[in-house]
DNA sequence: GATGAATGAGACTTCATTCAT
DNA sequence: AATGAATGAAGTCTCATTCAT
């Protein structure tokens, strides 16, 4: 009758249980086989169905860590800002690391959707909220970031970044992507 | 022995069954049922398979389809930019009309990808393609497109326009993205 | 779109369905594997769950089926009666027939239940309940029948005949039961 | 190497698992989970199964439980035979009795037939048919009770008895039965 | 001895595809 | 050529049993 701790092994499964279906959420999709999820994270079927009674109940662990994760990042981003970065800079290399993992974000928001689910973690995502628009507000006091823009485009970007292309993709959109946010315009080459 | 015409009705249902499933993978994603597919567009399944022996024969269909109405759109640009329009608004404009249908370009590579087919209708894309990389260096004639733009970006960013959003969505992603393809920085408001 | 006829092997495999499903759960349960009243059946699954897309509908048909041919025999019997067969000695011999298939019409219920489903088929129901209870009446009027059985207590002799033992046991059981239908003492042997 | 006594919180788990069985076995069916049981007696599945390691063993107990109290019943009902009592009523009260419990007995036996088990515990078993027989034989002298009836009747009707009904049931059962088992017809009320 | 997490075989169900009508 | 029933492989999920703690 010891509630005391939830054992060792049953964690660490946990944990790879999540990280393995982020991860083949993010490869194959959202509609992953089960049995794939578990066979990427090293347990059997059962296993996993212990931890996450339903497909909902996975998926939600999965966005919740990657909101937690976003938002961990957002604040270290702040603290950068407040401690003298330049905001516009700071968020354009903000803006592409979560264009990295956006794959997963996108495909867990798509199960959830499909599932009828809301969200998830929303002390985490008013966290991260929080600090990106600190850095937004920061970066217009600066004059760098266009006055317009809110978190929304935030969201929006990194709700279309691309996905499963090469690093240049990705490297290139920002490129086409980060002037929309700021008062300049770009440089002709040369 | 002889070839006898493609009947009526033979030609009707083939067309309502692409028209149909590209409503369907829009709207549902790339794993739509057939079934619902042929109800959709008021046929049996059995009909269904005789136009297109395999998912990937109608997909390939529905692509098809979708990359001709791109082109068609992308000379129509052409023409006008040959006849005095601004190149630059008109790829705006452009894009913008890509974006809209965009959804099923991007389930149809899915799809496409999932089964291992190679894209399709080559003239077709290579005739848009054409059409587009002539907008684009008469927009850099002009002065207005970037001069580092291809063809290339405008792929990226149709494959990245926001689906299943709001109007309004798409509208600000536009104004996010434009100015990324000009030599012109967003107007700050007032 | 010609609503016409039921295909002739749709209704074949209906009716095998049917009558697989009443067999086998009364010979296994009423948890038999659907996949082997399939096979009893000599049909895939799949076939079986077009016919009957959930346990309850297979269910809920077998009982109906079953009702129906109890019905059928009670009206037969209060037929006979009319004509003159005596009331007792007939619901003697219908309820060792009822007893015979109880076993199906107990695991059906049993089933039912289980699924939270209600009875069945009222009108077969209603039609058999009038018969028996006519032929109850008969043998009142006769004196052979106890003034106070009622349709009641063949529903519960019927719910409670032995099942899945030797045609003796049935045979014997009868013997024992009767006499509290009747307003005759079992005579002594010899 | 001293074969330690059975230590009191094992004999207690023992005998609260015997019990939670028969109850659960008794209102689920005989497919109640094992999981149901050890939850119904306060233990992990794992302690069940160090006690049971298989779901006959436990299932043996459950009936060696009951065929125990029935013959204590039996034996009873043959010391108040011999001390004067009535026979036939005595008979009928401990068919009473037997039937309230019966759902277990018929549960368990089709269990322990399912997997192919044989009954249990012959001594205690021999015990209650035993007095049984002596009650029965003692009735026929007394010429209440019929003369063909054996110890294969009460078994018959214990077997038979309703099971999860109202306790009305169970005694208008009782009134319909009886008869068959004496030399005395129903009377007619009044 | 007790606990409860892990296992994995097997049951249930869906759906792409085939085929008789 | 169209129809819709039949098929059966593949996926989802449950649960009896084992085993590390």
């Amino acid at each position: 009758m010891t509630r005391t701790r939830p054992r060792a092994d049953a964690v660490r499964n946990r944990k790879r249980i999540v990280a393995a279906a982020g991860e083949q959420i993010a490869r194959h999709g959202p509609e992953v086989g089960i049995d794939e999820i578990a066979a990427a994270a090293g347990v059997a079927v059962g296993t996993l169905y212990r931890h996450f009674p339903t497909r909902t109940d996975l998926v939600a662990a999965v966005v919740a860590e990657y909101v937690a994760r976003v938002a961990d990042d957002a604040e270290a981003v702040l603290a950068r800002v407040a401690a003298g970065a330049r905001a516009a800079d700071e968020l354009t290399a903000f803006l592409g690391r979560v264009a990295e993992t956006a794959a997963i974000h996108r495909a867990g928001k798509a199960t959830a959707r499909t599932l009828g689910e809301e969200p998830a973690d929303r002390p985490c995502e008013d966290r991260g909220a929080a600090a990106v628009s600190a850095v937004i507000r920061a970066g217009q006091s600066e004059g760098d970031i266009h006055p317009d823009v809110t978190l929304a485009d935030i969201y929006l970007l990194s709700a279309t970044a691309p996905t499963g292309q090469s690093p240049a993709a990705l490297a290139r959109w920002l490129v086409l992507v980060v002037p929309g946010l700021t008062t300049r315009a770009r440089r002709a080459p040369g």
